[in-house]
DNA sequence: TGAGGTTATTGAATCGTTTTAAGAACGGGA
DNA sequence: TCCCGTTCTTAAAACGATTCAATAACCTCA
């Protein structure tokens, strides 16, 4: 069907060792030869066959990588800076999303692994070290993506959420707030614990300023309306006067909810809001919003980077590389 | 490094023959064989090596998917019908985002080619039919989702946008709407041009209603506020009492510029809202948003049948399936 | 002219799985 | 006991690119 490098070489009047000479190691051959064997590789319309490439390599040079949700910018944004890099040194990246179910997340770590995968790029879902174990055993290392690992056996680029959740409050606190209230969840979630550990952090250091915690059980528009509502039925005297909201999501529906006919609270007059995530819709809001910002496509481009020394030296070291999250400051806490 | 067929043979004492078989065609081998072989393959770890098992079919199990842009909510549920169709023919679905540029969609086209992935779907940028003839000549076939082909010698799987824009604006005027505005754009998008194609069928059966046209550069919410700002900034008289918006996005934008502090418009009293595409956002908006439906994960799971058929049988006749629509009505148009 | 050194090219082996034709084992019937 | 038909298993040949040791071609200098 398609024309294969014994049908280049036949046409050429070379040997197929000295077309993929012609592929991969251009300098091992004269010119005329290259020429010639250029043109048979055109008038064919020869695309190499990465199967039996790859079999002989004994991996691909291909990058798996498993996001929580593709729908969230921010994971856009990484695999788009991981592609880059991969591009770079002439790898691709396959992504997968898992969507935050561990059956989907197990499948694309499988598919991966058949394909022998040059190495994993992943934000799990839940401790999946063992698995990752397993592929390290195989010949396929991993690195953990906006995750630090339980243990320390695997690299990761994350974000310190911890520390993003203090800037976020020590804004508000800045701006004269002192009754904040965080609303997020649910804690399973490690970066929502990381960032309301980071928000009682800030406040531990202002003794007239409290922190309620309001729970919410997904990271969710409508979840964050509903708190939205719940809060501005409350009389004004027990409405916190800032909000921080453990992503932008729950930011807008928190939003929604606070200017809503009925409530007609005004932000950040009555009630300042800052959210996580810094997505485009938050810049967008009917009231731009603030929020943290991660520097995502770096995340991207740094774990990719520290997954081709690993796969090049199995034997290096796994290391932790954490970036800090940057304040951005909007309307809606101005 | 990772056990092949010839290491779980050995310890199983059988041939590697009786081991592709067991794992390909049970049926073929005696019980206490194959219950021996299982358990050398679980002893060793056995994972099977794709890129040998391709080279030897000669093309993968994989499908290719380009979309447009993954954080449309559309193309991740159209994504996931794919995956899910796909995976019951036991094929897996690897997914590109062309992000609207063309280099990024000859990028992934190429990955796949060299892959030898078995079929391709994607939703095209411009017109690339004489790359997808290409890659057909090679055996890899090709389906378009969420465009008709501009020829027809492609199958493609899409929705009827004239079809959707009537639909919406025959229900505005069935609210008794009578000067309709529609904003969307750039028209060069296909879609958007259907779909005021549409608005335009409903209006012309009614001499008493009004279609004015505002065109935007961009199918975002801040183009969407833009807009909706301009048009509070005029006299109440000369307002629309109703809009349809090209999509979601477009509509929320308009929305926030609708309910903003200085302009309060009550919507739906003043002017209805619809929207197209009906993303999760739609139905959390503070004032739950009208649209379209579009099946969309019925789409992915028709484009992967048909690109299965065709890989099946190459001769088969290309074809064209357009869905139809559906109104969804909501408070911002009740 | 020929030895020695350099560079360019070849051919065969290899990767791991699937497939198929051929062979072995087994049982039943004559 | 022997033959024949099943059923199960084997061995070897593919798939297509890469690699490496071996060879060929070429050039330089004595």
């Amino acid at each position: 069907m398609s024309a294969s490098v014994k049908d280049v070489a036949a046409l050429a009047g070379v040997s197929v060792g000295t077309v993929s000479n012609v592929m991969n190691r251009p300098e091992k051959v004269s010119a005329s030869v290259s020429v010639r064997v250029q043109a048979a590789i055109d008038q064919l319309g020869f695309v190499r066959n990465d199967a039996a490439r790859q079999l002989r390599a004994g991996h691909s040079s291909t990058i798996g990588l498993v996001v929580l949700d593709v729908r969230n910018p921010f994971f856009t944004d990484v695999a788009r800076g991981a592609e880059d890099r991969a591009a770079e040194g002439g790898f691709s990246v396959i992504l997968g999303n898992s969507d935050e179910k561990t059956d989907r997340e197990a499948t694309y770590l499988e598919l991966f692994e058949v394909q022998r995968v040059h190495g994993v790029l992943i934000s799990p879902l839940g401790d999946i070290t063992a698995r990752l174990r397993q592929l390290r055993d195989r010949g396929i290392p991993a690195v953990l993506v906006d995750r630090t690992s339980a243990d320390t056996s695997f690299s990761s680029v994350s974000v310190d959420d911890i520390d993003g959740g203090t800037l976020a409050v020590e804004h508000l606190i800045a701006q004269g707030r002192r009754r904040i209230a965080f609303i997020g969840g649910p804690m399973e979630i490690q970066q929502v614990a990381d960032r309301l550990e980071g928000a009682r952090a800030a406040v531990a250091g202002h003794p007239d300023v409290s922190l309620e915690v309001i729970t919410i059980d997904a990271l969710s528009v409508l979840a964050g309306r509903a708190a939205g509502t719940r809060l501005v039925s409350r009389l004004a005297q027990d409405r916190p006067d800032a909000i921080f909201a453990a992503n932008d999501m729950v930011a807008m529906g928190v939003l929604q909810a606070l200017m809503m006919q009925g409530a007609n609270v005004r932000v950040p007059e009555q009630i300042a809001l800052i959210g996580y995530d810094d997505i485009d819709f938050a810049s967008a809001a009917v009231v731009p919003l603030s929020s943290i910002r991660q520097p995502s496509a770096l995340i991207g481009q740094t774990a990719v980077e520290i997954l081709l020394e690993e796969a090049a030296d199995p034997t290096r070291p796994p290391r932790q590389v954490v970036f800090q999250p940057e304040l951005v400051v909007r309307e809606s806490t101005a």
